[in-house]
RNA sequence: GGCGGCGUAGCUCAGUCGGUCAGAGCACACGGCUCAUAAUCGUGGGGUCGCGGGUUCGAGUCCCGCCGCCGCUACCA
């Protein structure tokens, strides 16, 4: 059986689940979802990041320990990911001891084959950005350009990672896996930055002791992101098997936004390099859900009213309130091409919410369940194997297939949908509302029922509990997500026979 | 500055190797229908395919130049 391994990135618990978490998260999950469908043994991994100085100063702030404010937040984003019906099979967190175990291994792996060593840094710091800073980049007067704070001089003894090491590994390896980084602009910008040259990097702290120490020195600990990016790899038992990443590793997937491209196509490759295992196989980039073409606009919020907002300032939990999680996932999965960057707005959700599940969807189950009440008895009727939508069907299923294969949501989505619309064509055309009960007027909504079975199939990684409705209603048992692709996407396994249901709208229709 | 990308119907975008490629969805207009959530179906786009040259029998589709916009150019998660 295929593993299939999909990886979100680790959320930083500094700041609250927002729609920029949700986003990545339910694209991963949609996937992964997919995936499931067609057999594959899936691993669907998420977490928090939950070390480094941000962190520890935010407790301080709070008056509480780092561990008690990672305790307080990282609830939220599982929470978050529950009301989001994100079906992830582990959630990981950095201060577990089995993160702890697998980064000092991982680490000492690095350290024993000889490319970590000792050296110093010295440069402007921003404590906020905890970052070093370049002259050039400073305001007047040597203050961060992003926290408006005066940088301050350091000078550090660090462990350094050799970095440089892996410039040619590394353009060797990208040349030997074109298609491991997507979209391709990602992969050139990765490559481009390798091309510039690499230089080493300092990979511990002694500032701060919020972390997880360094093992051949107890003063150290590791930098937040040489922590992090183990992960991927605690996950699947790295600390404990002897490099325990078998059926999991390389073939992993990691979704990623496009801000941490570097971390995870350079110094994450170099790093697995350098501990002596494969690299992950695919990077996949999405971009940034912008809000009013830039950071602030004018949008309305849950409950109404309109102000400015963020789109962190946006909760996921909230437009779950408001519109139902299928919707909410139906639009961050429909909206915006994976690896573009895209609008989000309270306008978008509701005029794509009325357009495609409302107008199309909804009403087409619903106008379906009413003509088999009464022109079959409330019973519906077998398809009929040489019907036109049959065609239409078995297009639609391979190219949402191969849309959901590439981590293309918004293609699988929108190719499905176009079963759809060729089904309230066809009854159109047909108009078994006017015709007399029998033979023509069964087959014509066989033909319909089997679509929207197929429909519910395609669309169930998206909108899990509303296709496991249409299923229902369609009077089959079971759910679809239980159900194996492609065989159960073929056209003529709609049964017939069962009760269809006539209910309330799937999707009641919004105003704007 | 260097490297990379983008600029196609009101909006969001498709357009592989140059020759029915001038398209889709949304929005809008008109018509049909009334099973359905004022839903649905059909019809409608004279768009200089950013601008100017060039190659070619023929170019959004290749080459050169220009204009406009954007990303990356290291130790922030």
């Amino acid at each position: 059986m295929p593993h299939f391994y999909v990886t979100t990135p680790i959320y930083y618990v500094n700041d609250a689940p927002h729609v920029g978490h949700a986003y990545a998260t339910v694209n991963a999950d949609a996937v992964a979802r997919w995936h499931r469908q067609i057999g594959d043994e899936v691993l669907f991994l998420t977490g928090t990041d939950e070390h480094g100085q941000k962190v520890a100063r935010a407790a301080e702030e709070h008056k509480m320990s780092p561990q008690a404010w990672a305790d307080r937040l990282a609830p939220r984003f599982a929470e978050t990911w529950a009301a989001l019906d994100v079906a992830n099979d582990d959630f990981i967190r950095t201060t577990e001891p089995r993160h702890h175990r697998a980064v000092q291994r991982f680490l000492q792996r690095i350290f024993d084959n000889g490319y970590i060593e000792p050296g110093s840094y010295a440069g402007w710091y921003c404590v906020g950005c905890e970052a070093y800073k370049d002259e050039s980049e400073l305001l007047p007067g040597r203050v961060c350009p992003d926290h408006r704070r005066p940088v301050e001089w350091l000078e550090q003894e660090n462990y350094f990672f050799r970095l440089s090491a892996f410039q040619d590994r590394l353009l060797e390896w990208y040349r030997d896996h074109p298609h491991s980084v997507q979209p391709e602009t990602k992969r050139n910008e990765a490559l481009s930055f390798i091309k510039g040259g690499l230089q080493d990097i300092s990979i511990t702290r002694t500032s701060i002791d919020w972390g997880v120490p360094v093992p051949w020195d107890p003063n150290h600990v590791f930098y937040v992101w040489y922590d992090a990016l183990v992960n991927y790899l605690t996950a699947i038992g790295y600390a404990d098997g002897d490099d325990g990443v078998g059926e999991w590793w390389p073939s992993v997937h990691h979704l990623i936004g496009k801000e941490i491209i570097r971390f995870h196509c350079v110094w994450w490759p170099a790093m697995c390099m350098a501990a002596g295992i494969d690299p992950p196989a695919h990077v996949q980039v999405h971009g940034f859900l912008l809000v009013g073409g830039e950071r602030l606009s004018k949008t309305r919020v849950a409950g109404g009213g309109e102000r400015a907002v963020k789109l962190t300032e946006i909760a996921p939990t909230a437009l779950v309130d408001d519109f139902g999680v299928d919707p909410i996932r139906y639009h961050l999965l429909r909206e915006v091409p994976l690896g573009a960057d895209g609008e989000f707005s309270y306008e978008g959700i509701v005029s794509r919410y009325n357009a495609d599940l409302a107008n199309n969807l909804g009403n087409l189950m619903s106008r379906v369940a009413t003509v088999v009440g009464s022109k079959c008895g409330g019973t519906g009727p077998a398809p009929r194997l040489e019907s036109r939508l049959a065609g239409v069907a078995a297009e639609v299923v391979a190219s949402a297939t191969a849309a959901w294969e590439r981590f293309a949501p918004h293609d699988a989505l929108e190719t499905t949908w176009r079963l759809i619309r060729e089904t309230n064509a066809e009854l159109e055309a047909a108009e078994p509302w006017r015709a007399e009960p029998g033979p023509e007027v069964d087959g014509v909504l066989g033909d319909a029922l089997q679509a929207l079975q197929i429909v519910a199939l395609l669309a169930a990684p998206a909108m899990p509990t509303t296709c496991a409705e249409v299923w229902r209603r369609i009077g089959l048992t079971g759910r679809p997500e239980d159900q194996r692709l492609p065989g159960a996407a073929r056209w003529g396994t709609y049964p017939g026979g069962g009760a269809v249901e006539k209910a309330p709208p799937l999707f009641p229709r919004r105003s704007q």
